[in-house]
DNA sequence: TATTACTTTTAGGTAAGCCTAAAAAAAAGT
DNA sequence: ACTTTTTTTTAGGCTTACCTAAAAGTAATA
């Protein structure tokens, strides 16, 4: 049996390499999961025992592949309750992740399976990020913050780097969502913002969000 | 904040309590929740400590007004997710408790006024058993096993008193449901089973059987 | 009423997952 | 290359929720 503790080490270790491909950190998972660097070390001995961590010393951790399978089963969970919180009971994107991470750890493949069936198969959540299937698949699709894009090129907004509440719900705000159809107009070279235009309008972007917004890189 | 296993106990103190209308006994409390006495001494000094029960040494123990609002409304999430569970996700009814039991103790206050308002406020659950509102108000049916019923005597079945995978497939197979109108035409002396007449047949069932079905009192 | 049986509580211990402080190792700066 | 800084690990503790064994209290019965 694998603990909700140990799930959420499997979840951090797993996305940071999936950014860096790197071998992570003791302090980057401790500041990730806000706990102490000693409290990381302890867990991911006791992960490596269970053969789910690869693990020397000093080193850093990657996932085995067991750990692998247990991390995209997590975030298969965790982005179909997602999913099915937007779609089914209405929540907003910025809400989601909170309550998500909670239902995450409930044991029942039949649940999870029956949920996947009522959402008809989804192939990605709210904030744009790909579901794993049932094995384990799920589609990478390469992208590219709206920071660095060139002057002038076009984009297809296909999900967002931050989970944010305040940034999810400015966003809403300013109606961007998945889907809407980008062009940047105006880089400022003083505070590097951005100004966009989409829906036939212009809006005035800082760096910061400008960095956590994904177009598809075709 | 009050801890999953906190919640656990005050939900059987309160089904406990709701039966037999006297303080809960250690013995009792350690039986149903399959842990030891001395365990159960410790928790209810503890909910105790936190004004959640009350308690006295060699007394058994029962609900503060507190613990009964907690302990209503763990109960109405858990029957809020089985009906959500068999509506929704096609769950059998003898399948959703297990699930159920880990769906109860997600915290979001939001997530069950919305499965509520999806579910169209329901009043009852899949095994006939009351959903709390919101407040705590239940509607508490009077209700006695067919075991308890006269000859001759008619009645609908309300719900069951036993939350038993085989019992409940077993109830599936028969066609008995939440609705059915029955009818005793016959008690065995021998081994108390009864015979009953619904839906146009006539079936023989158990004196066990008999006692874990429960039919409305007018 | 005395003895036996049962229930409940106390005492002391364990595992998981966290903590802080100190030691050790690695990385960075001079 | 040698300090200094940063990162990581070790050591020792804490809390929660469990456990067993023993003691204390309550109930049942001869």
């Amino acid at each position: 049996m694998i603990t909700k503790s140990e799930e959420n080490y499997l979840k951090t270790i797993f996305s940071v390499f999936m950014q860096t491909q790197n071998n992570v950190s003791t302090n980057e998972i401790a500041n990730l999961l806000e706990t102490s660097p000693a409290s990381v070390t302890e867990m991911v001995k006791k992960l490596q025992e269970k053969k789910l961590v690869v693990y020397e010393k000093y080193n850093g951790v990657r996932l085995s592949k067991e750990g692998e399978v247990k991390a995209l089963a997590i975030i298969r969970k965790h982005r179909l309750w997602e999913t099915f919180l937007v779609r089914k009971l209405d929540f907003s994107w910025s809400e989601v992740h909170e309550v998500a991470e909670q239902l995450e750890h409930i044991k029942s493949e039949k649940l999870i399976d029956k949920l996947d069936h009522l959402l008809n198969y989804p192939k990605y959540d709210p904030h744009g990020d790909p579901i794993p299937s049932k094995s384990g698949v799920f589609k990478f699709q390469e992208r590219i913050s709206i920071f660095e894009m060139d002057l002038n090129e076009e984009g297809i907004i296909m999900g967002v780097s931050l989970d944010n509440k305040d940034f999810l719900d400015y966003l809403t705000k300013l109606k961007i969502r998945i889907g809407t159809k980008i062009k940047v107009i105006e880089q400022i070279k003083f505070d590097q913002s951005i100004k966009i235009e989409y829906d036939s309008k212009i809006e005035h972007i800082s760096k910061e969000i400008s960095e956590n917004i994904l177009i598809k890189i075709n």
